[in-house]
DNA sequence: AGGCTTATGTTGTCACTGTCAACATGAATA
DNA sequence: TATTCATGTTGACAGTGACAACATAAGCCT
């Protein structure tokens, strides 16, 4: 479908999903409308439905792109990191760094539109984001910084802690600031990270050093049908 | 407002209440309408209008019935436990559990209307809920069995495992089924509540067993305007 | 009792939305 | 050059949230 540009508007779709994107980050997926976005783009009502079969469609293309942004925020994220161990912590920060600057696209992403066909829809863009978390965790563990125990259930914890974080953040239920938020989730990331969890004995663990502030977690997300361990 | 119950439907606010609450478990928030909820009543449309503001109105109504059924649900789940910690972690199975089960409930509660006034608006039921989990923490650091720091960030970190648990398997990141959900939030909260936060020096702390399955956390929610401490 | 006020419910209406069908247009292709 | 098909437009329709005007019955006050 997506030939090169030619026609009449020159790839509307892309237009449209940009769009799109800056409306919900400026009303929120629920006042945000397709007619609207179409307004936006100079179009008429209508045009949308040559590009995206409803409303739906569209907003889990929003999503996807929204995936590929979280995954960049995380990379960019753990540039800064020395060690394995410290890559993690700030790819997690980096997850709740981009649910922090963009809450809408974020809820977009993971609380709207459960696409019909059950397994892994969209999630294409999800598994990307939850590889480069378990590619985290696993690095950190060959390094001798974490147990060498299956990784998943060390990564869905991590996920979860750093989600949970972003989520009661966004809705307003932790009283941090957004910096606070950062730090709180280095510190919460710290806790976990320190001791294996119960099923796997321990391995040697790096102190990384005092306490203050600059820990990080890690963040992704798909659902695969991955082996369970549980 | 809510006088005894005279007048025509005979307290039609509930009824509205019931019948939004079974439909949004039916359809979701999303495909939730006003209208139908009316029609259930056997109203005419604009009827609601006496009783609810608005739509949003009448779906922050809803969460608040949402908080108590989750408080109900975490303290049934509590009421198994034999130790202060053993309690604290079943909390959090009771939140993830309810979760489960009310997954759109759920959504209305926490992703849906910001309502506007900023701080701490239909929250009070949602306060409720954090103070249940709040009181867990002091609980288990009471006896010893939790470090006897500030126990706010200790309460954060535990809700925000458990709300990321809640999301994501809903959302059906987590490649689990229902019960196994729970296990895993057993075995997550265990790896949290295992070792004192970075900050705080570690205080006596109870291996409670060897692995296997039955653990918790807690969960609860609001955005008093605690003292903060990150 | 009678009359006022007010809480409650109804009818009618409006702008707006998502979606469908029918039509128009211009690019690529034969 | 004629055909075809991707793209965009116009027009329509049912359904929605919200408002205004109206109807009714409960409660209250002499």
């Amino acid at each position: 479908m997506p030939r090169s540009q030619p026609y009449h508007h020159a790839n509307l779709r892309q237009v449209l999903l940009d769009a799109a994107v800056a409306r919900i980050g400026e009303v929120g997926p629920r006042a945000f409308t397709l007619r609207e976005v179409a307004r936006r783009a100079d179009v008429s009502h209508n045009a949308p439905y040559r590009h995206f079969a409803s409303k739906d469609e569209l907003l889990v293309s929003v999503a996807a792109e929204g995936f590929d942004r979280l995954i960049a925020s995380m990379r960019k994220s753990m540039a800064r990191g020395k060690s394995p161990r410290e890559r993690l912590e700030l790819c997690g920060c980096g997850y709740v760094d981009f649910a922090l600057r963009w809450p809408h696209h974020f809820l977009v992403m993971f609380d709207l539109p459960r696409p019909a066909n059950d397994c892994e829809p969209s999630h294409a863009a999800g598994e990307n984001a939850f590889a480069v978390l378990l590619e985290c965790v696993t690095a950190a563990q060959a390094a001798g910084e974490l147990p060498a125990s299956d990784p998943l259930p060390l990564a869905w914890t991590a996920w979860a802690l750093v989600h949970g974080i972003a989520k009661l953040a966004i809705g307003g239920n932790l009283p941090l600031s957004a910096r606070a938020t950062i730090a709180f989730t280095r510190h919460a990331s710290q806790t976990i990270f320190r001791v294996p969890p119960a099923t796997h004995p321990a391995q040697p663990l790096r102190k990384s050093s005092q306490a203050a502030k600059d820990e990080k977690i890690k963040g992704a997300r798909a659902s695969p049908r991955f082996s369970r361990s549980l």
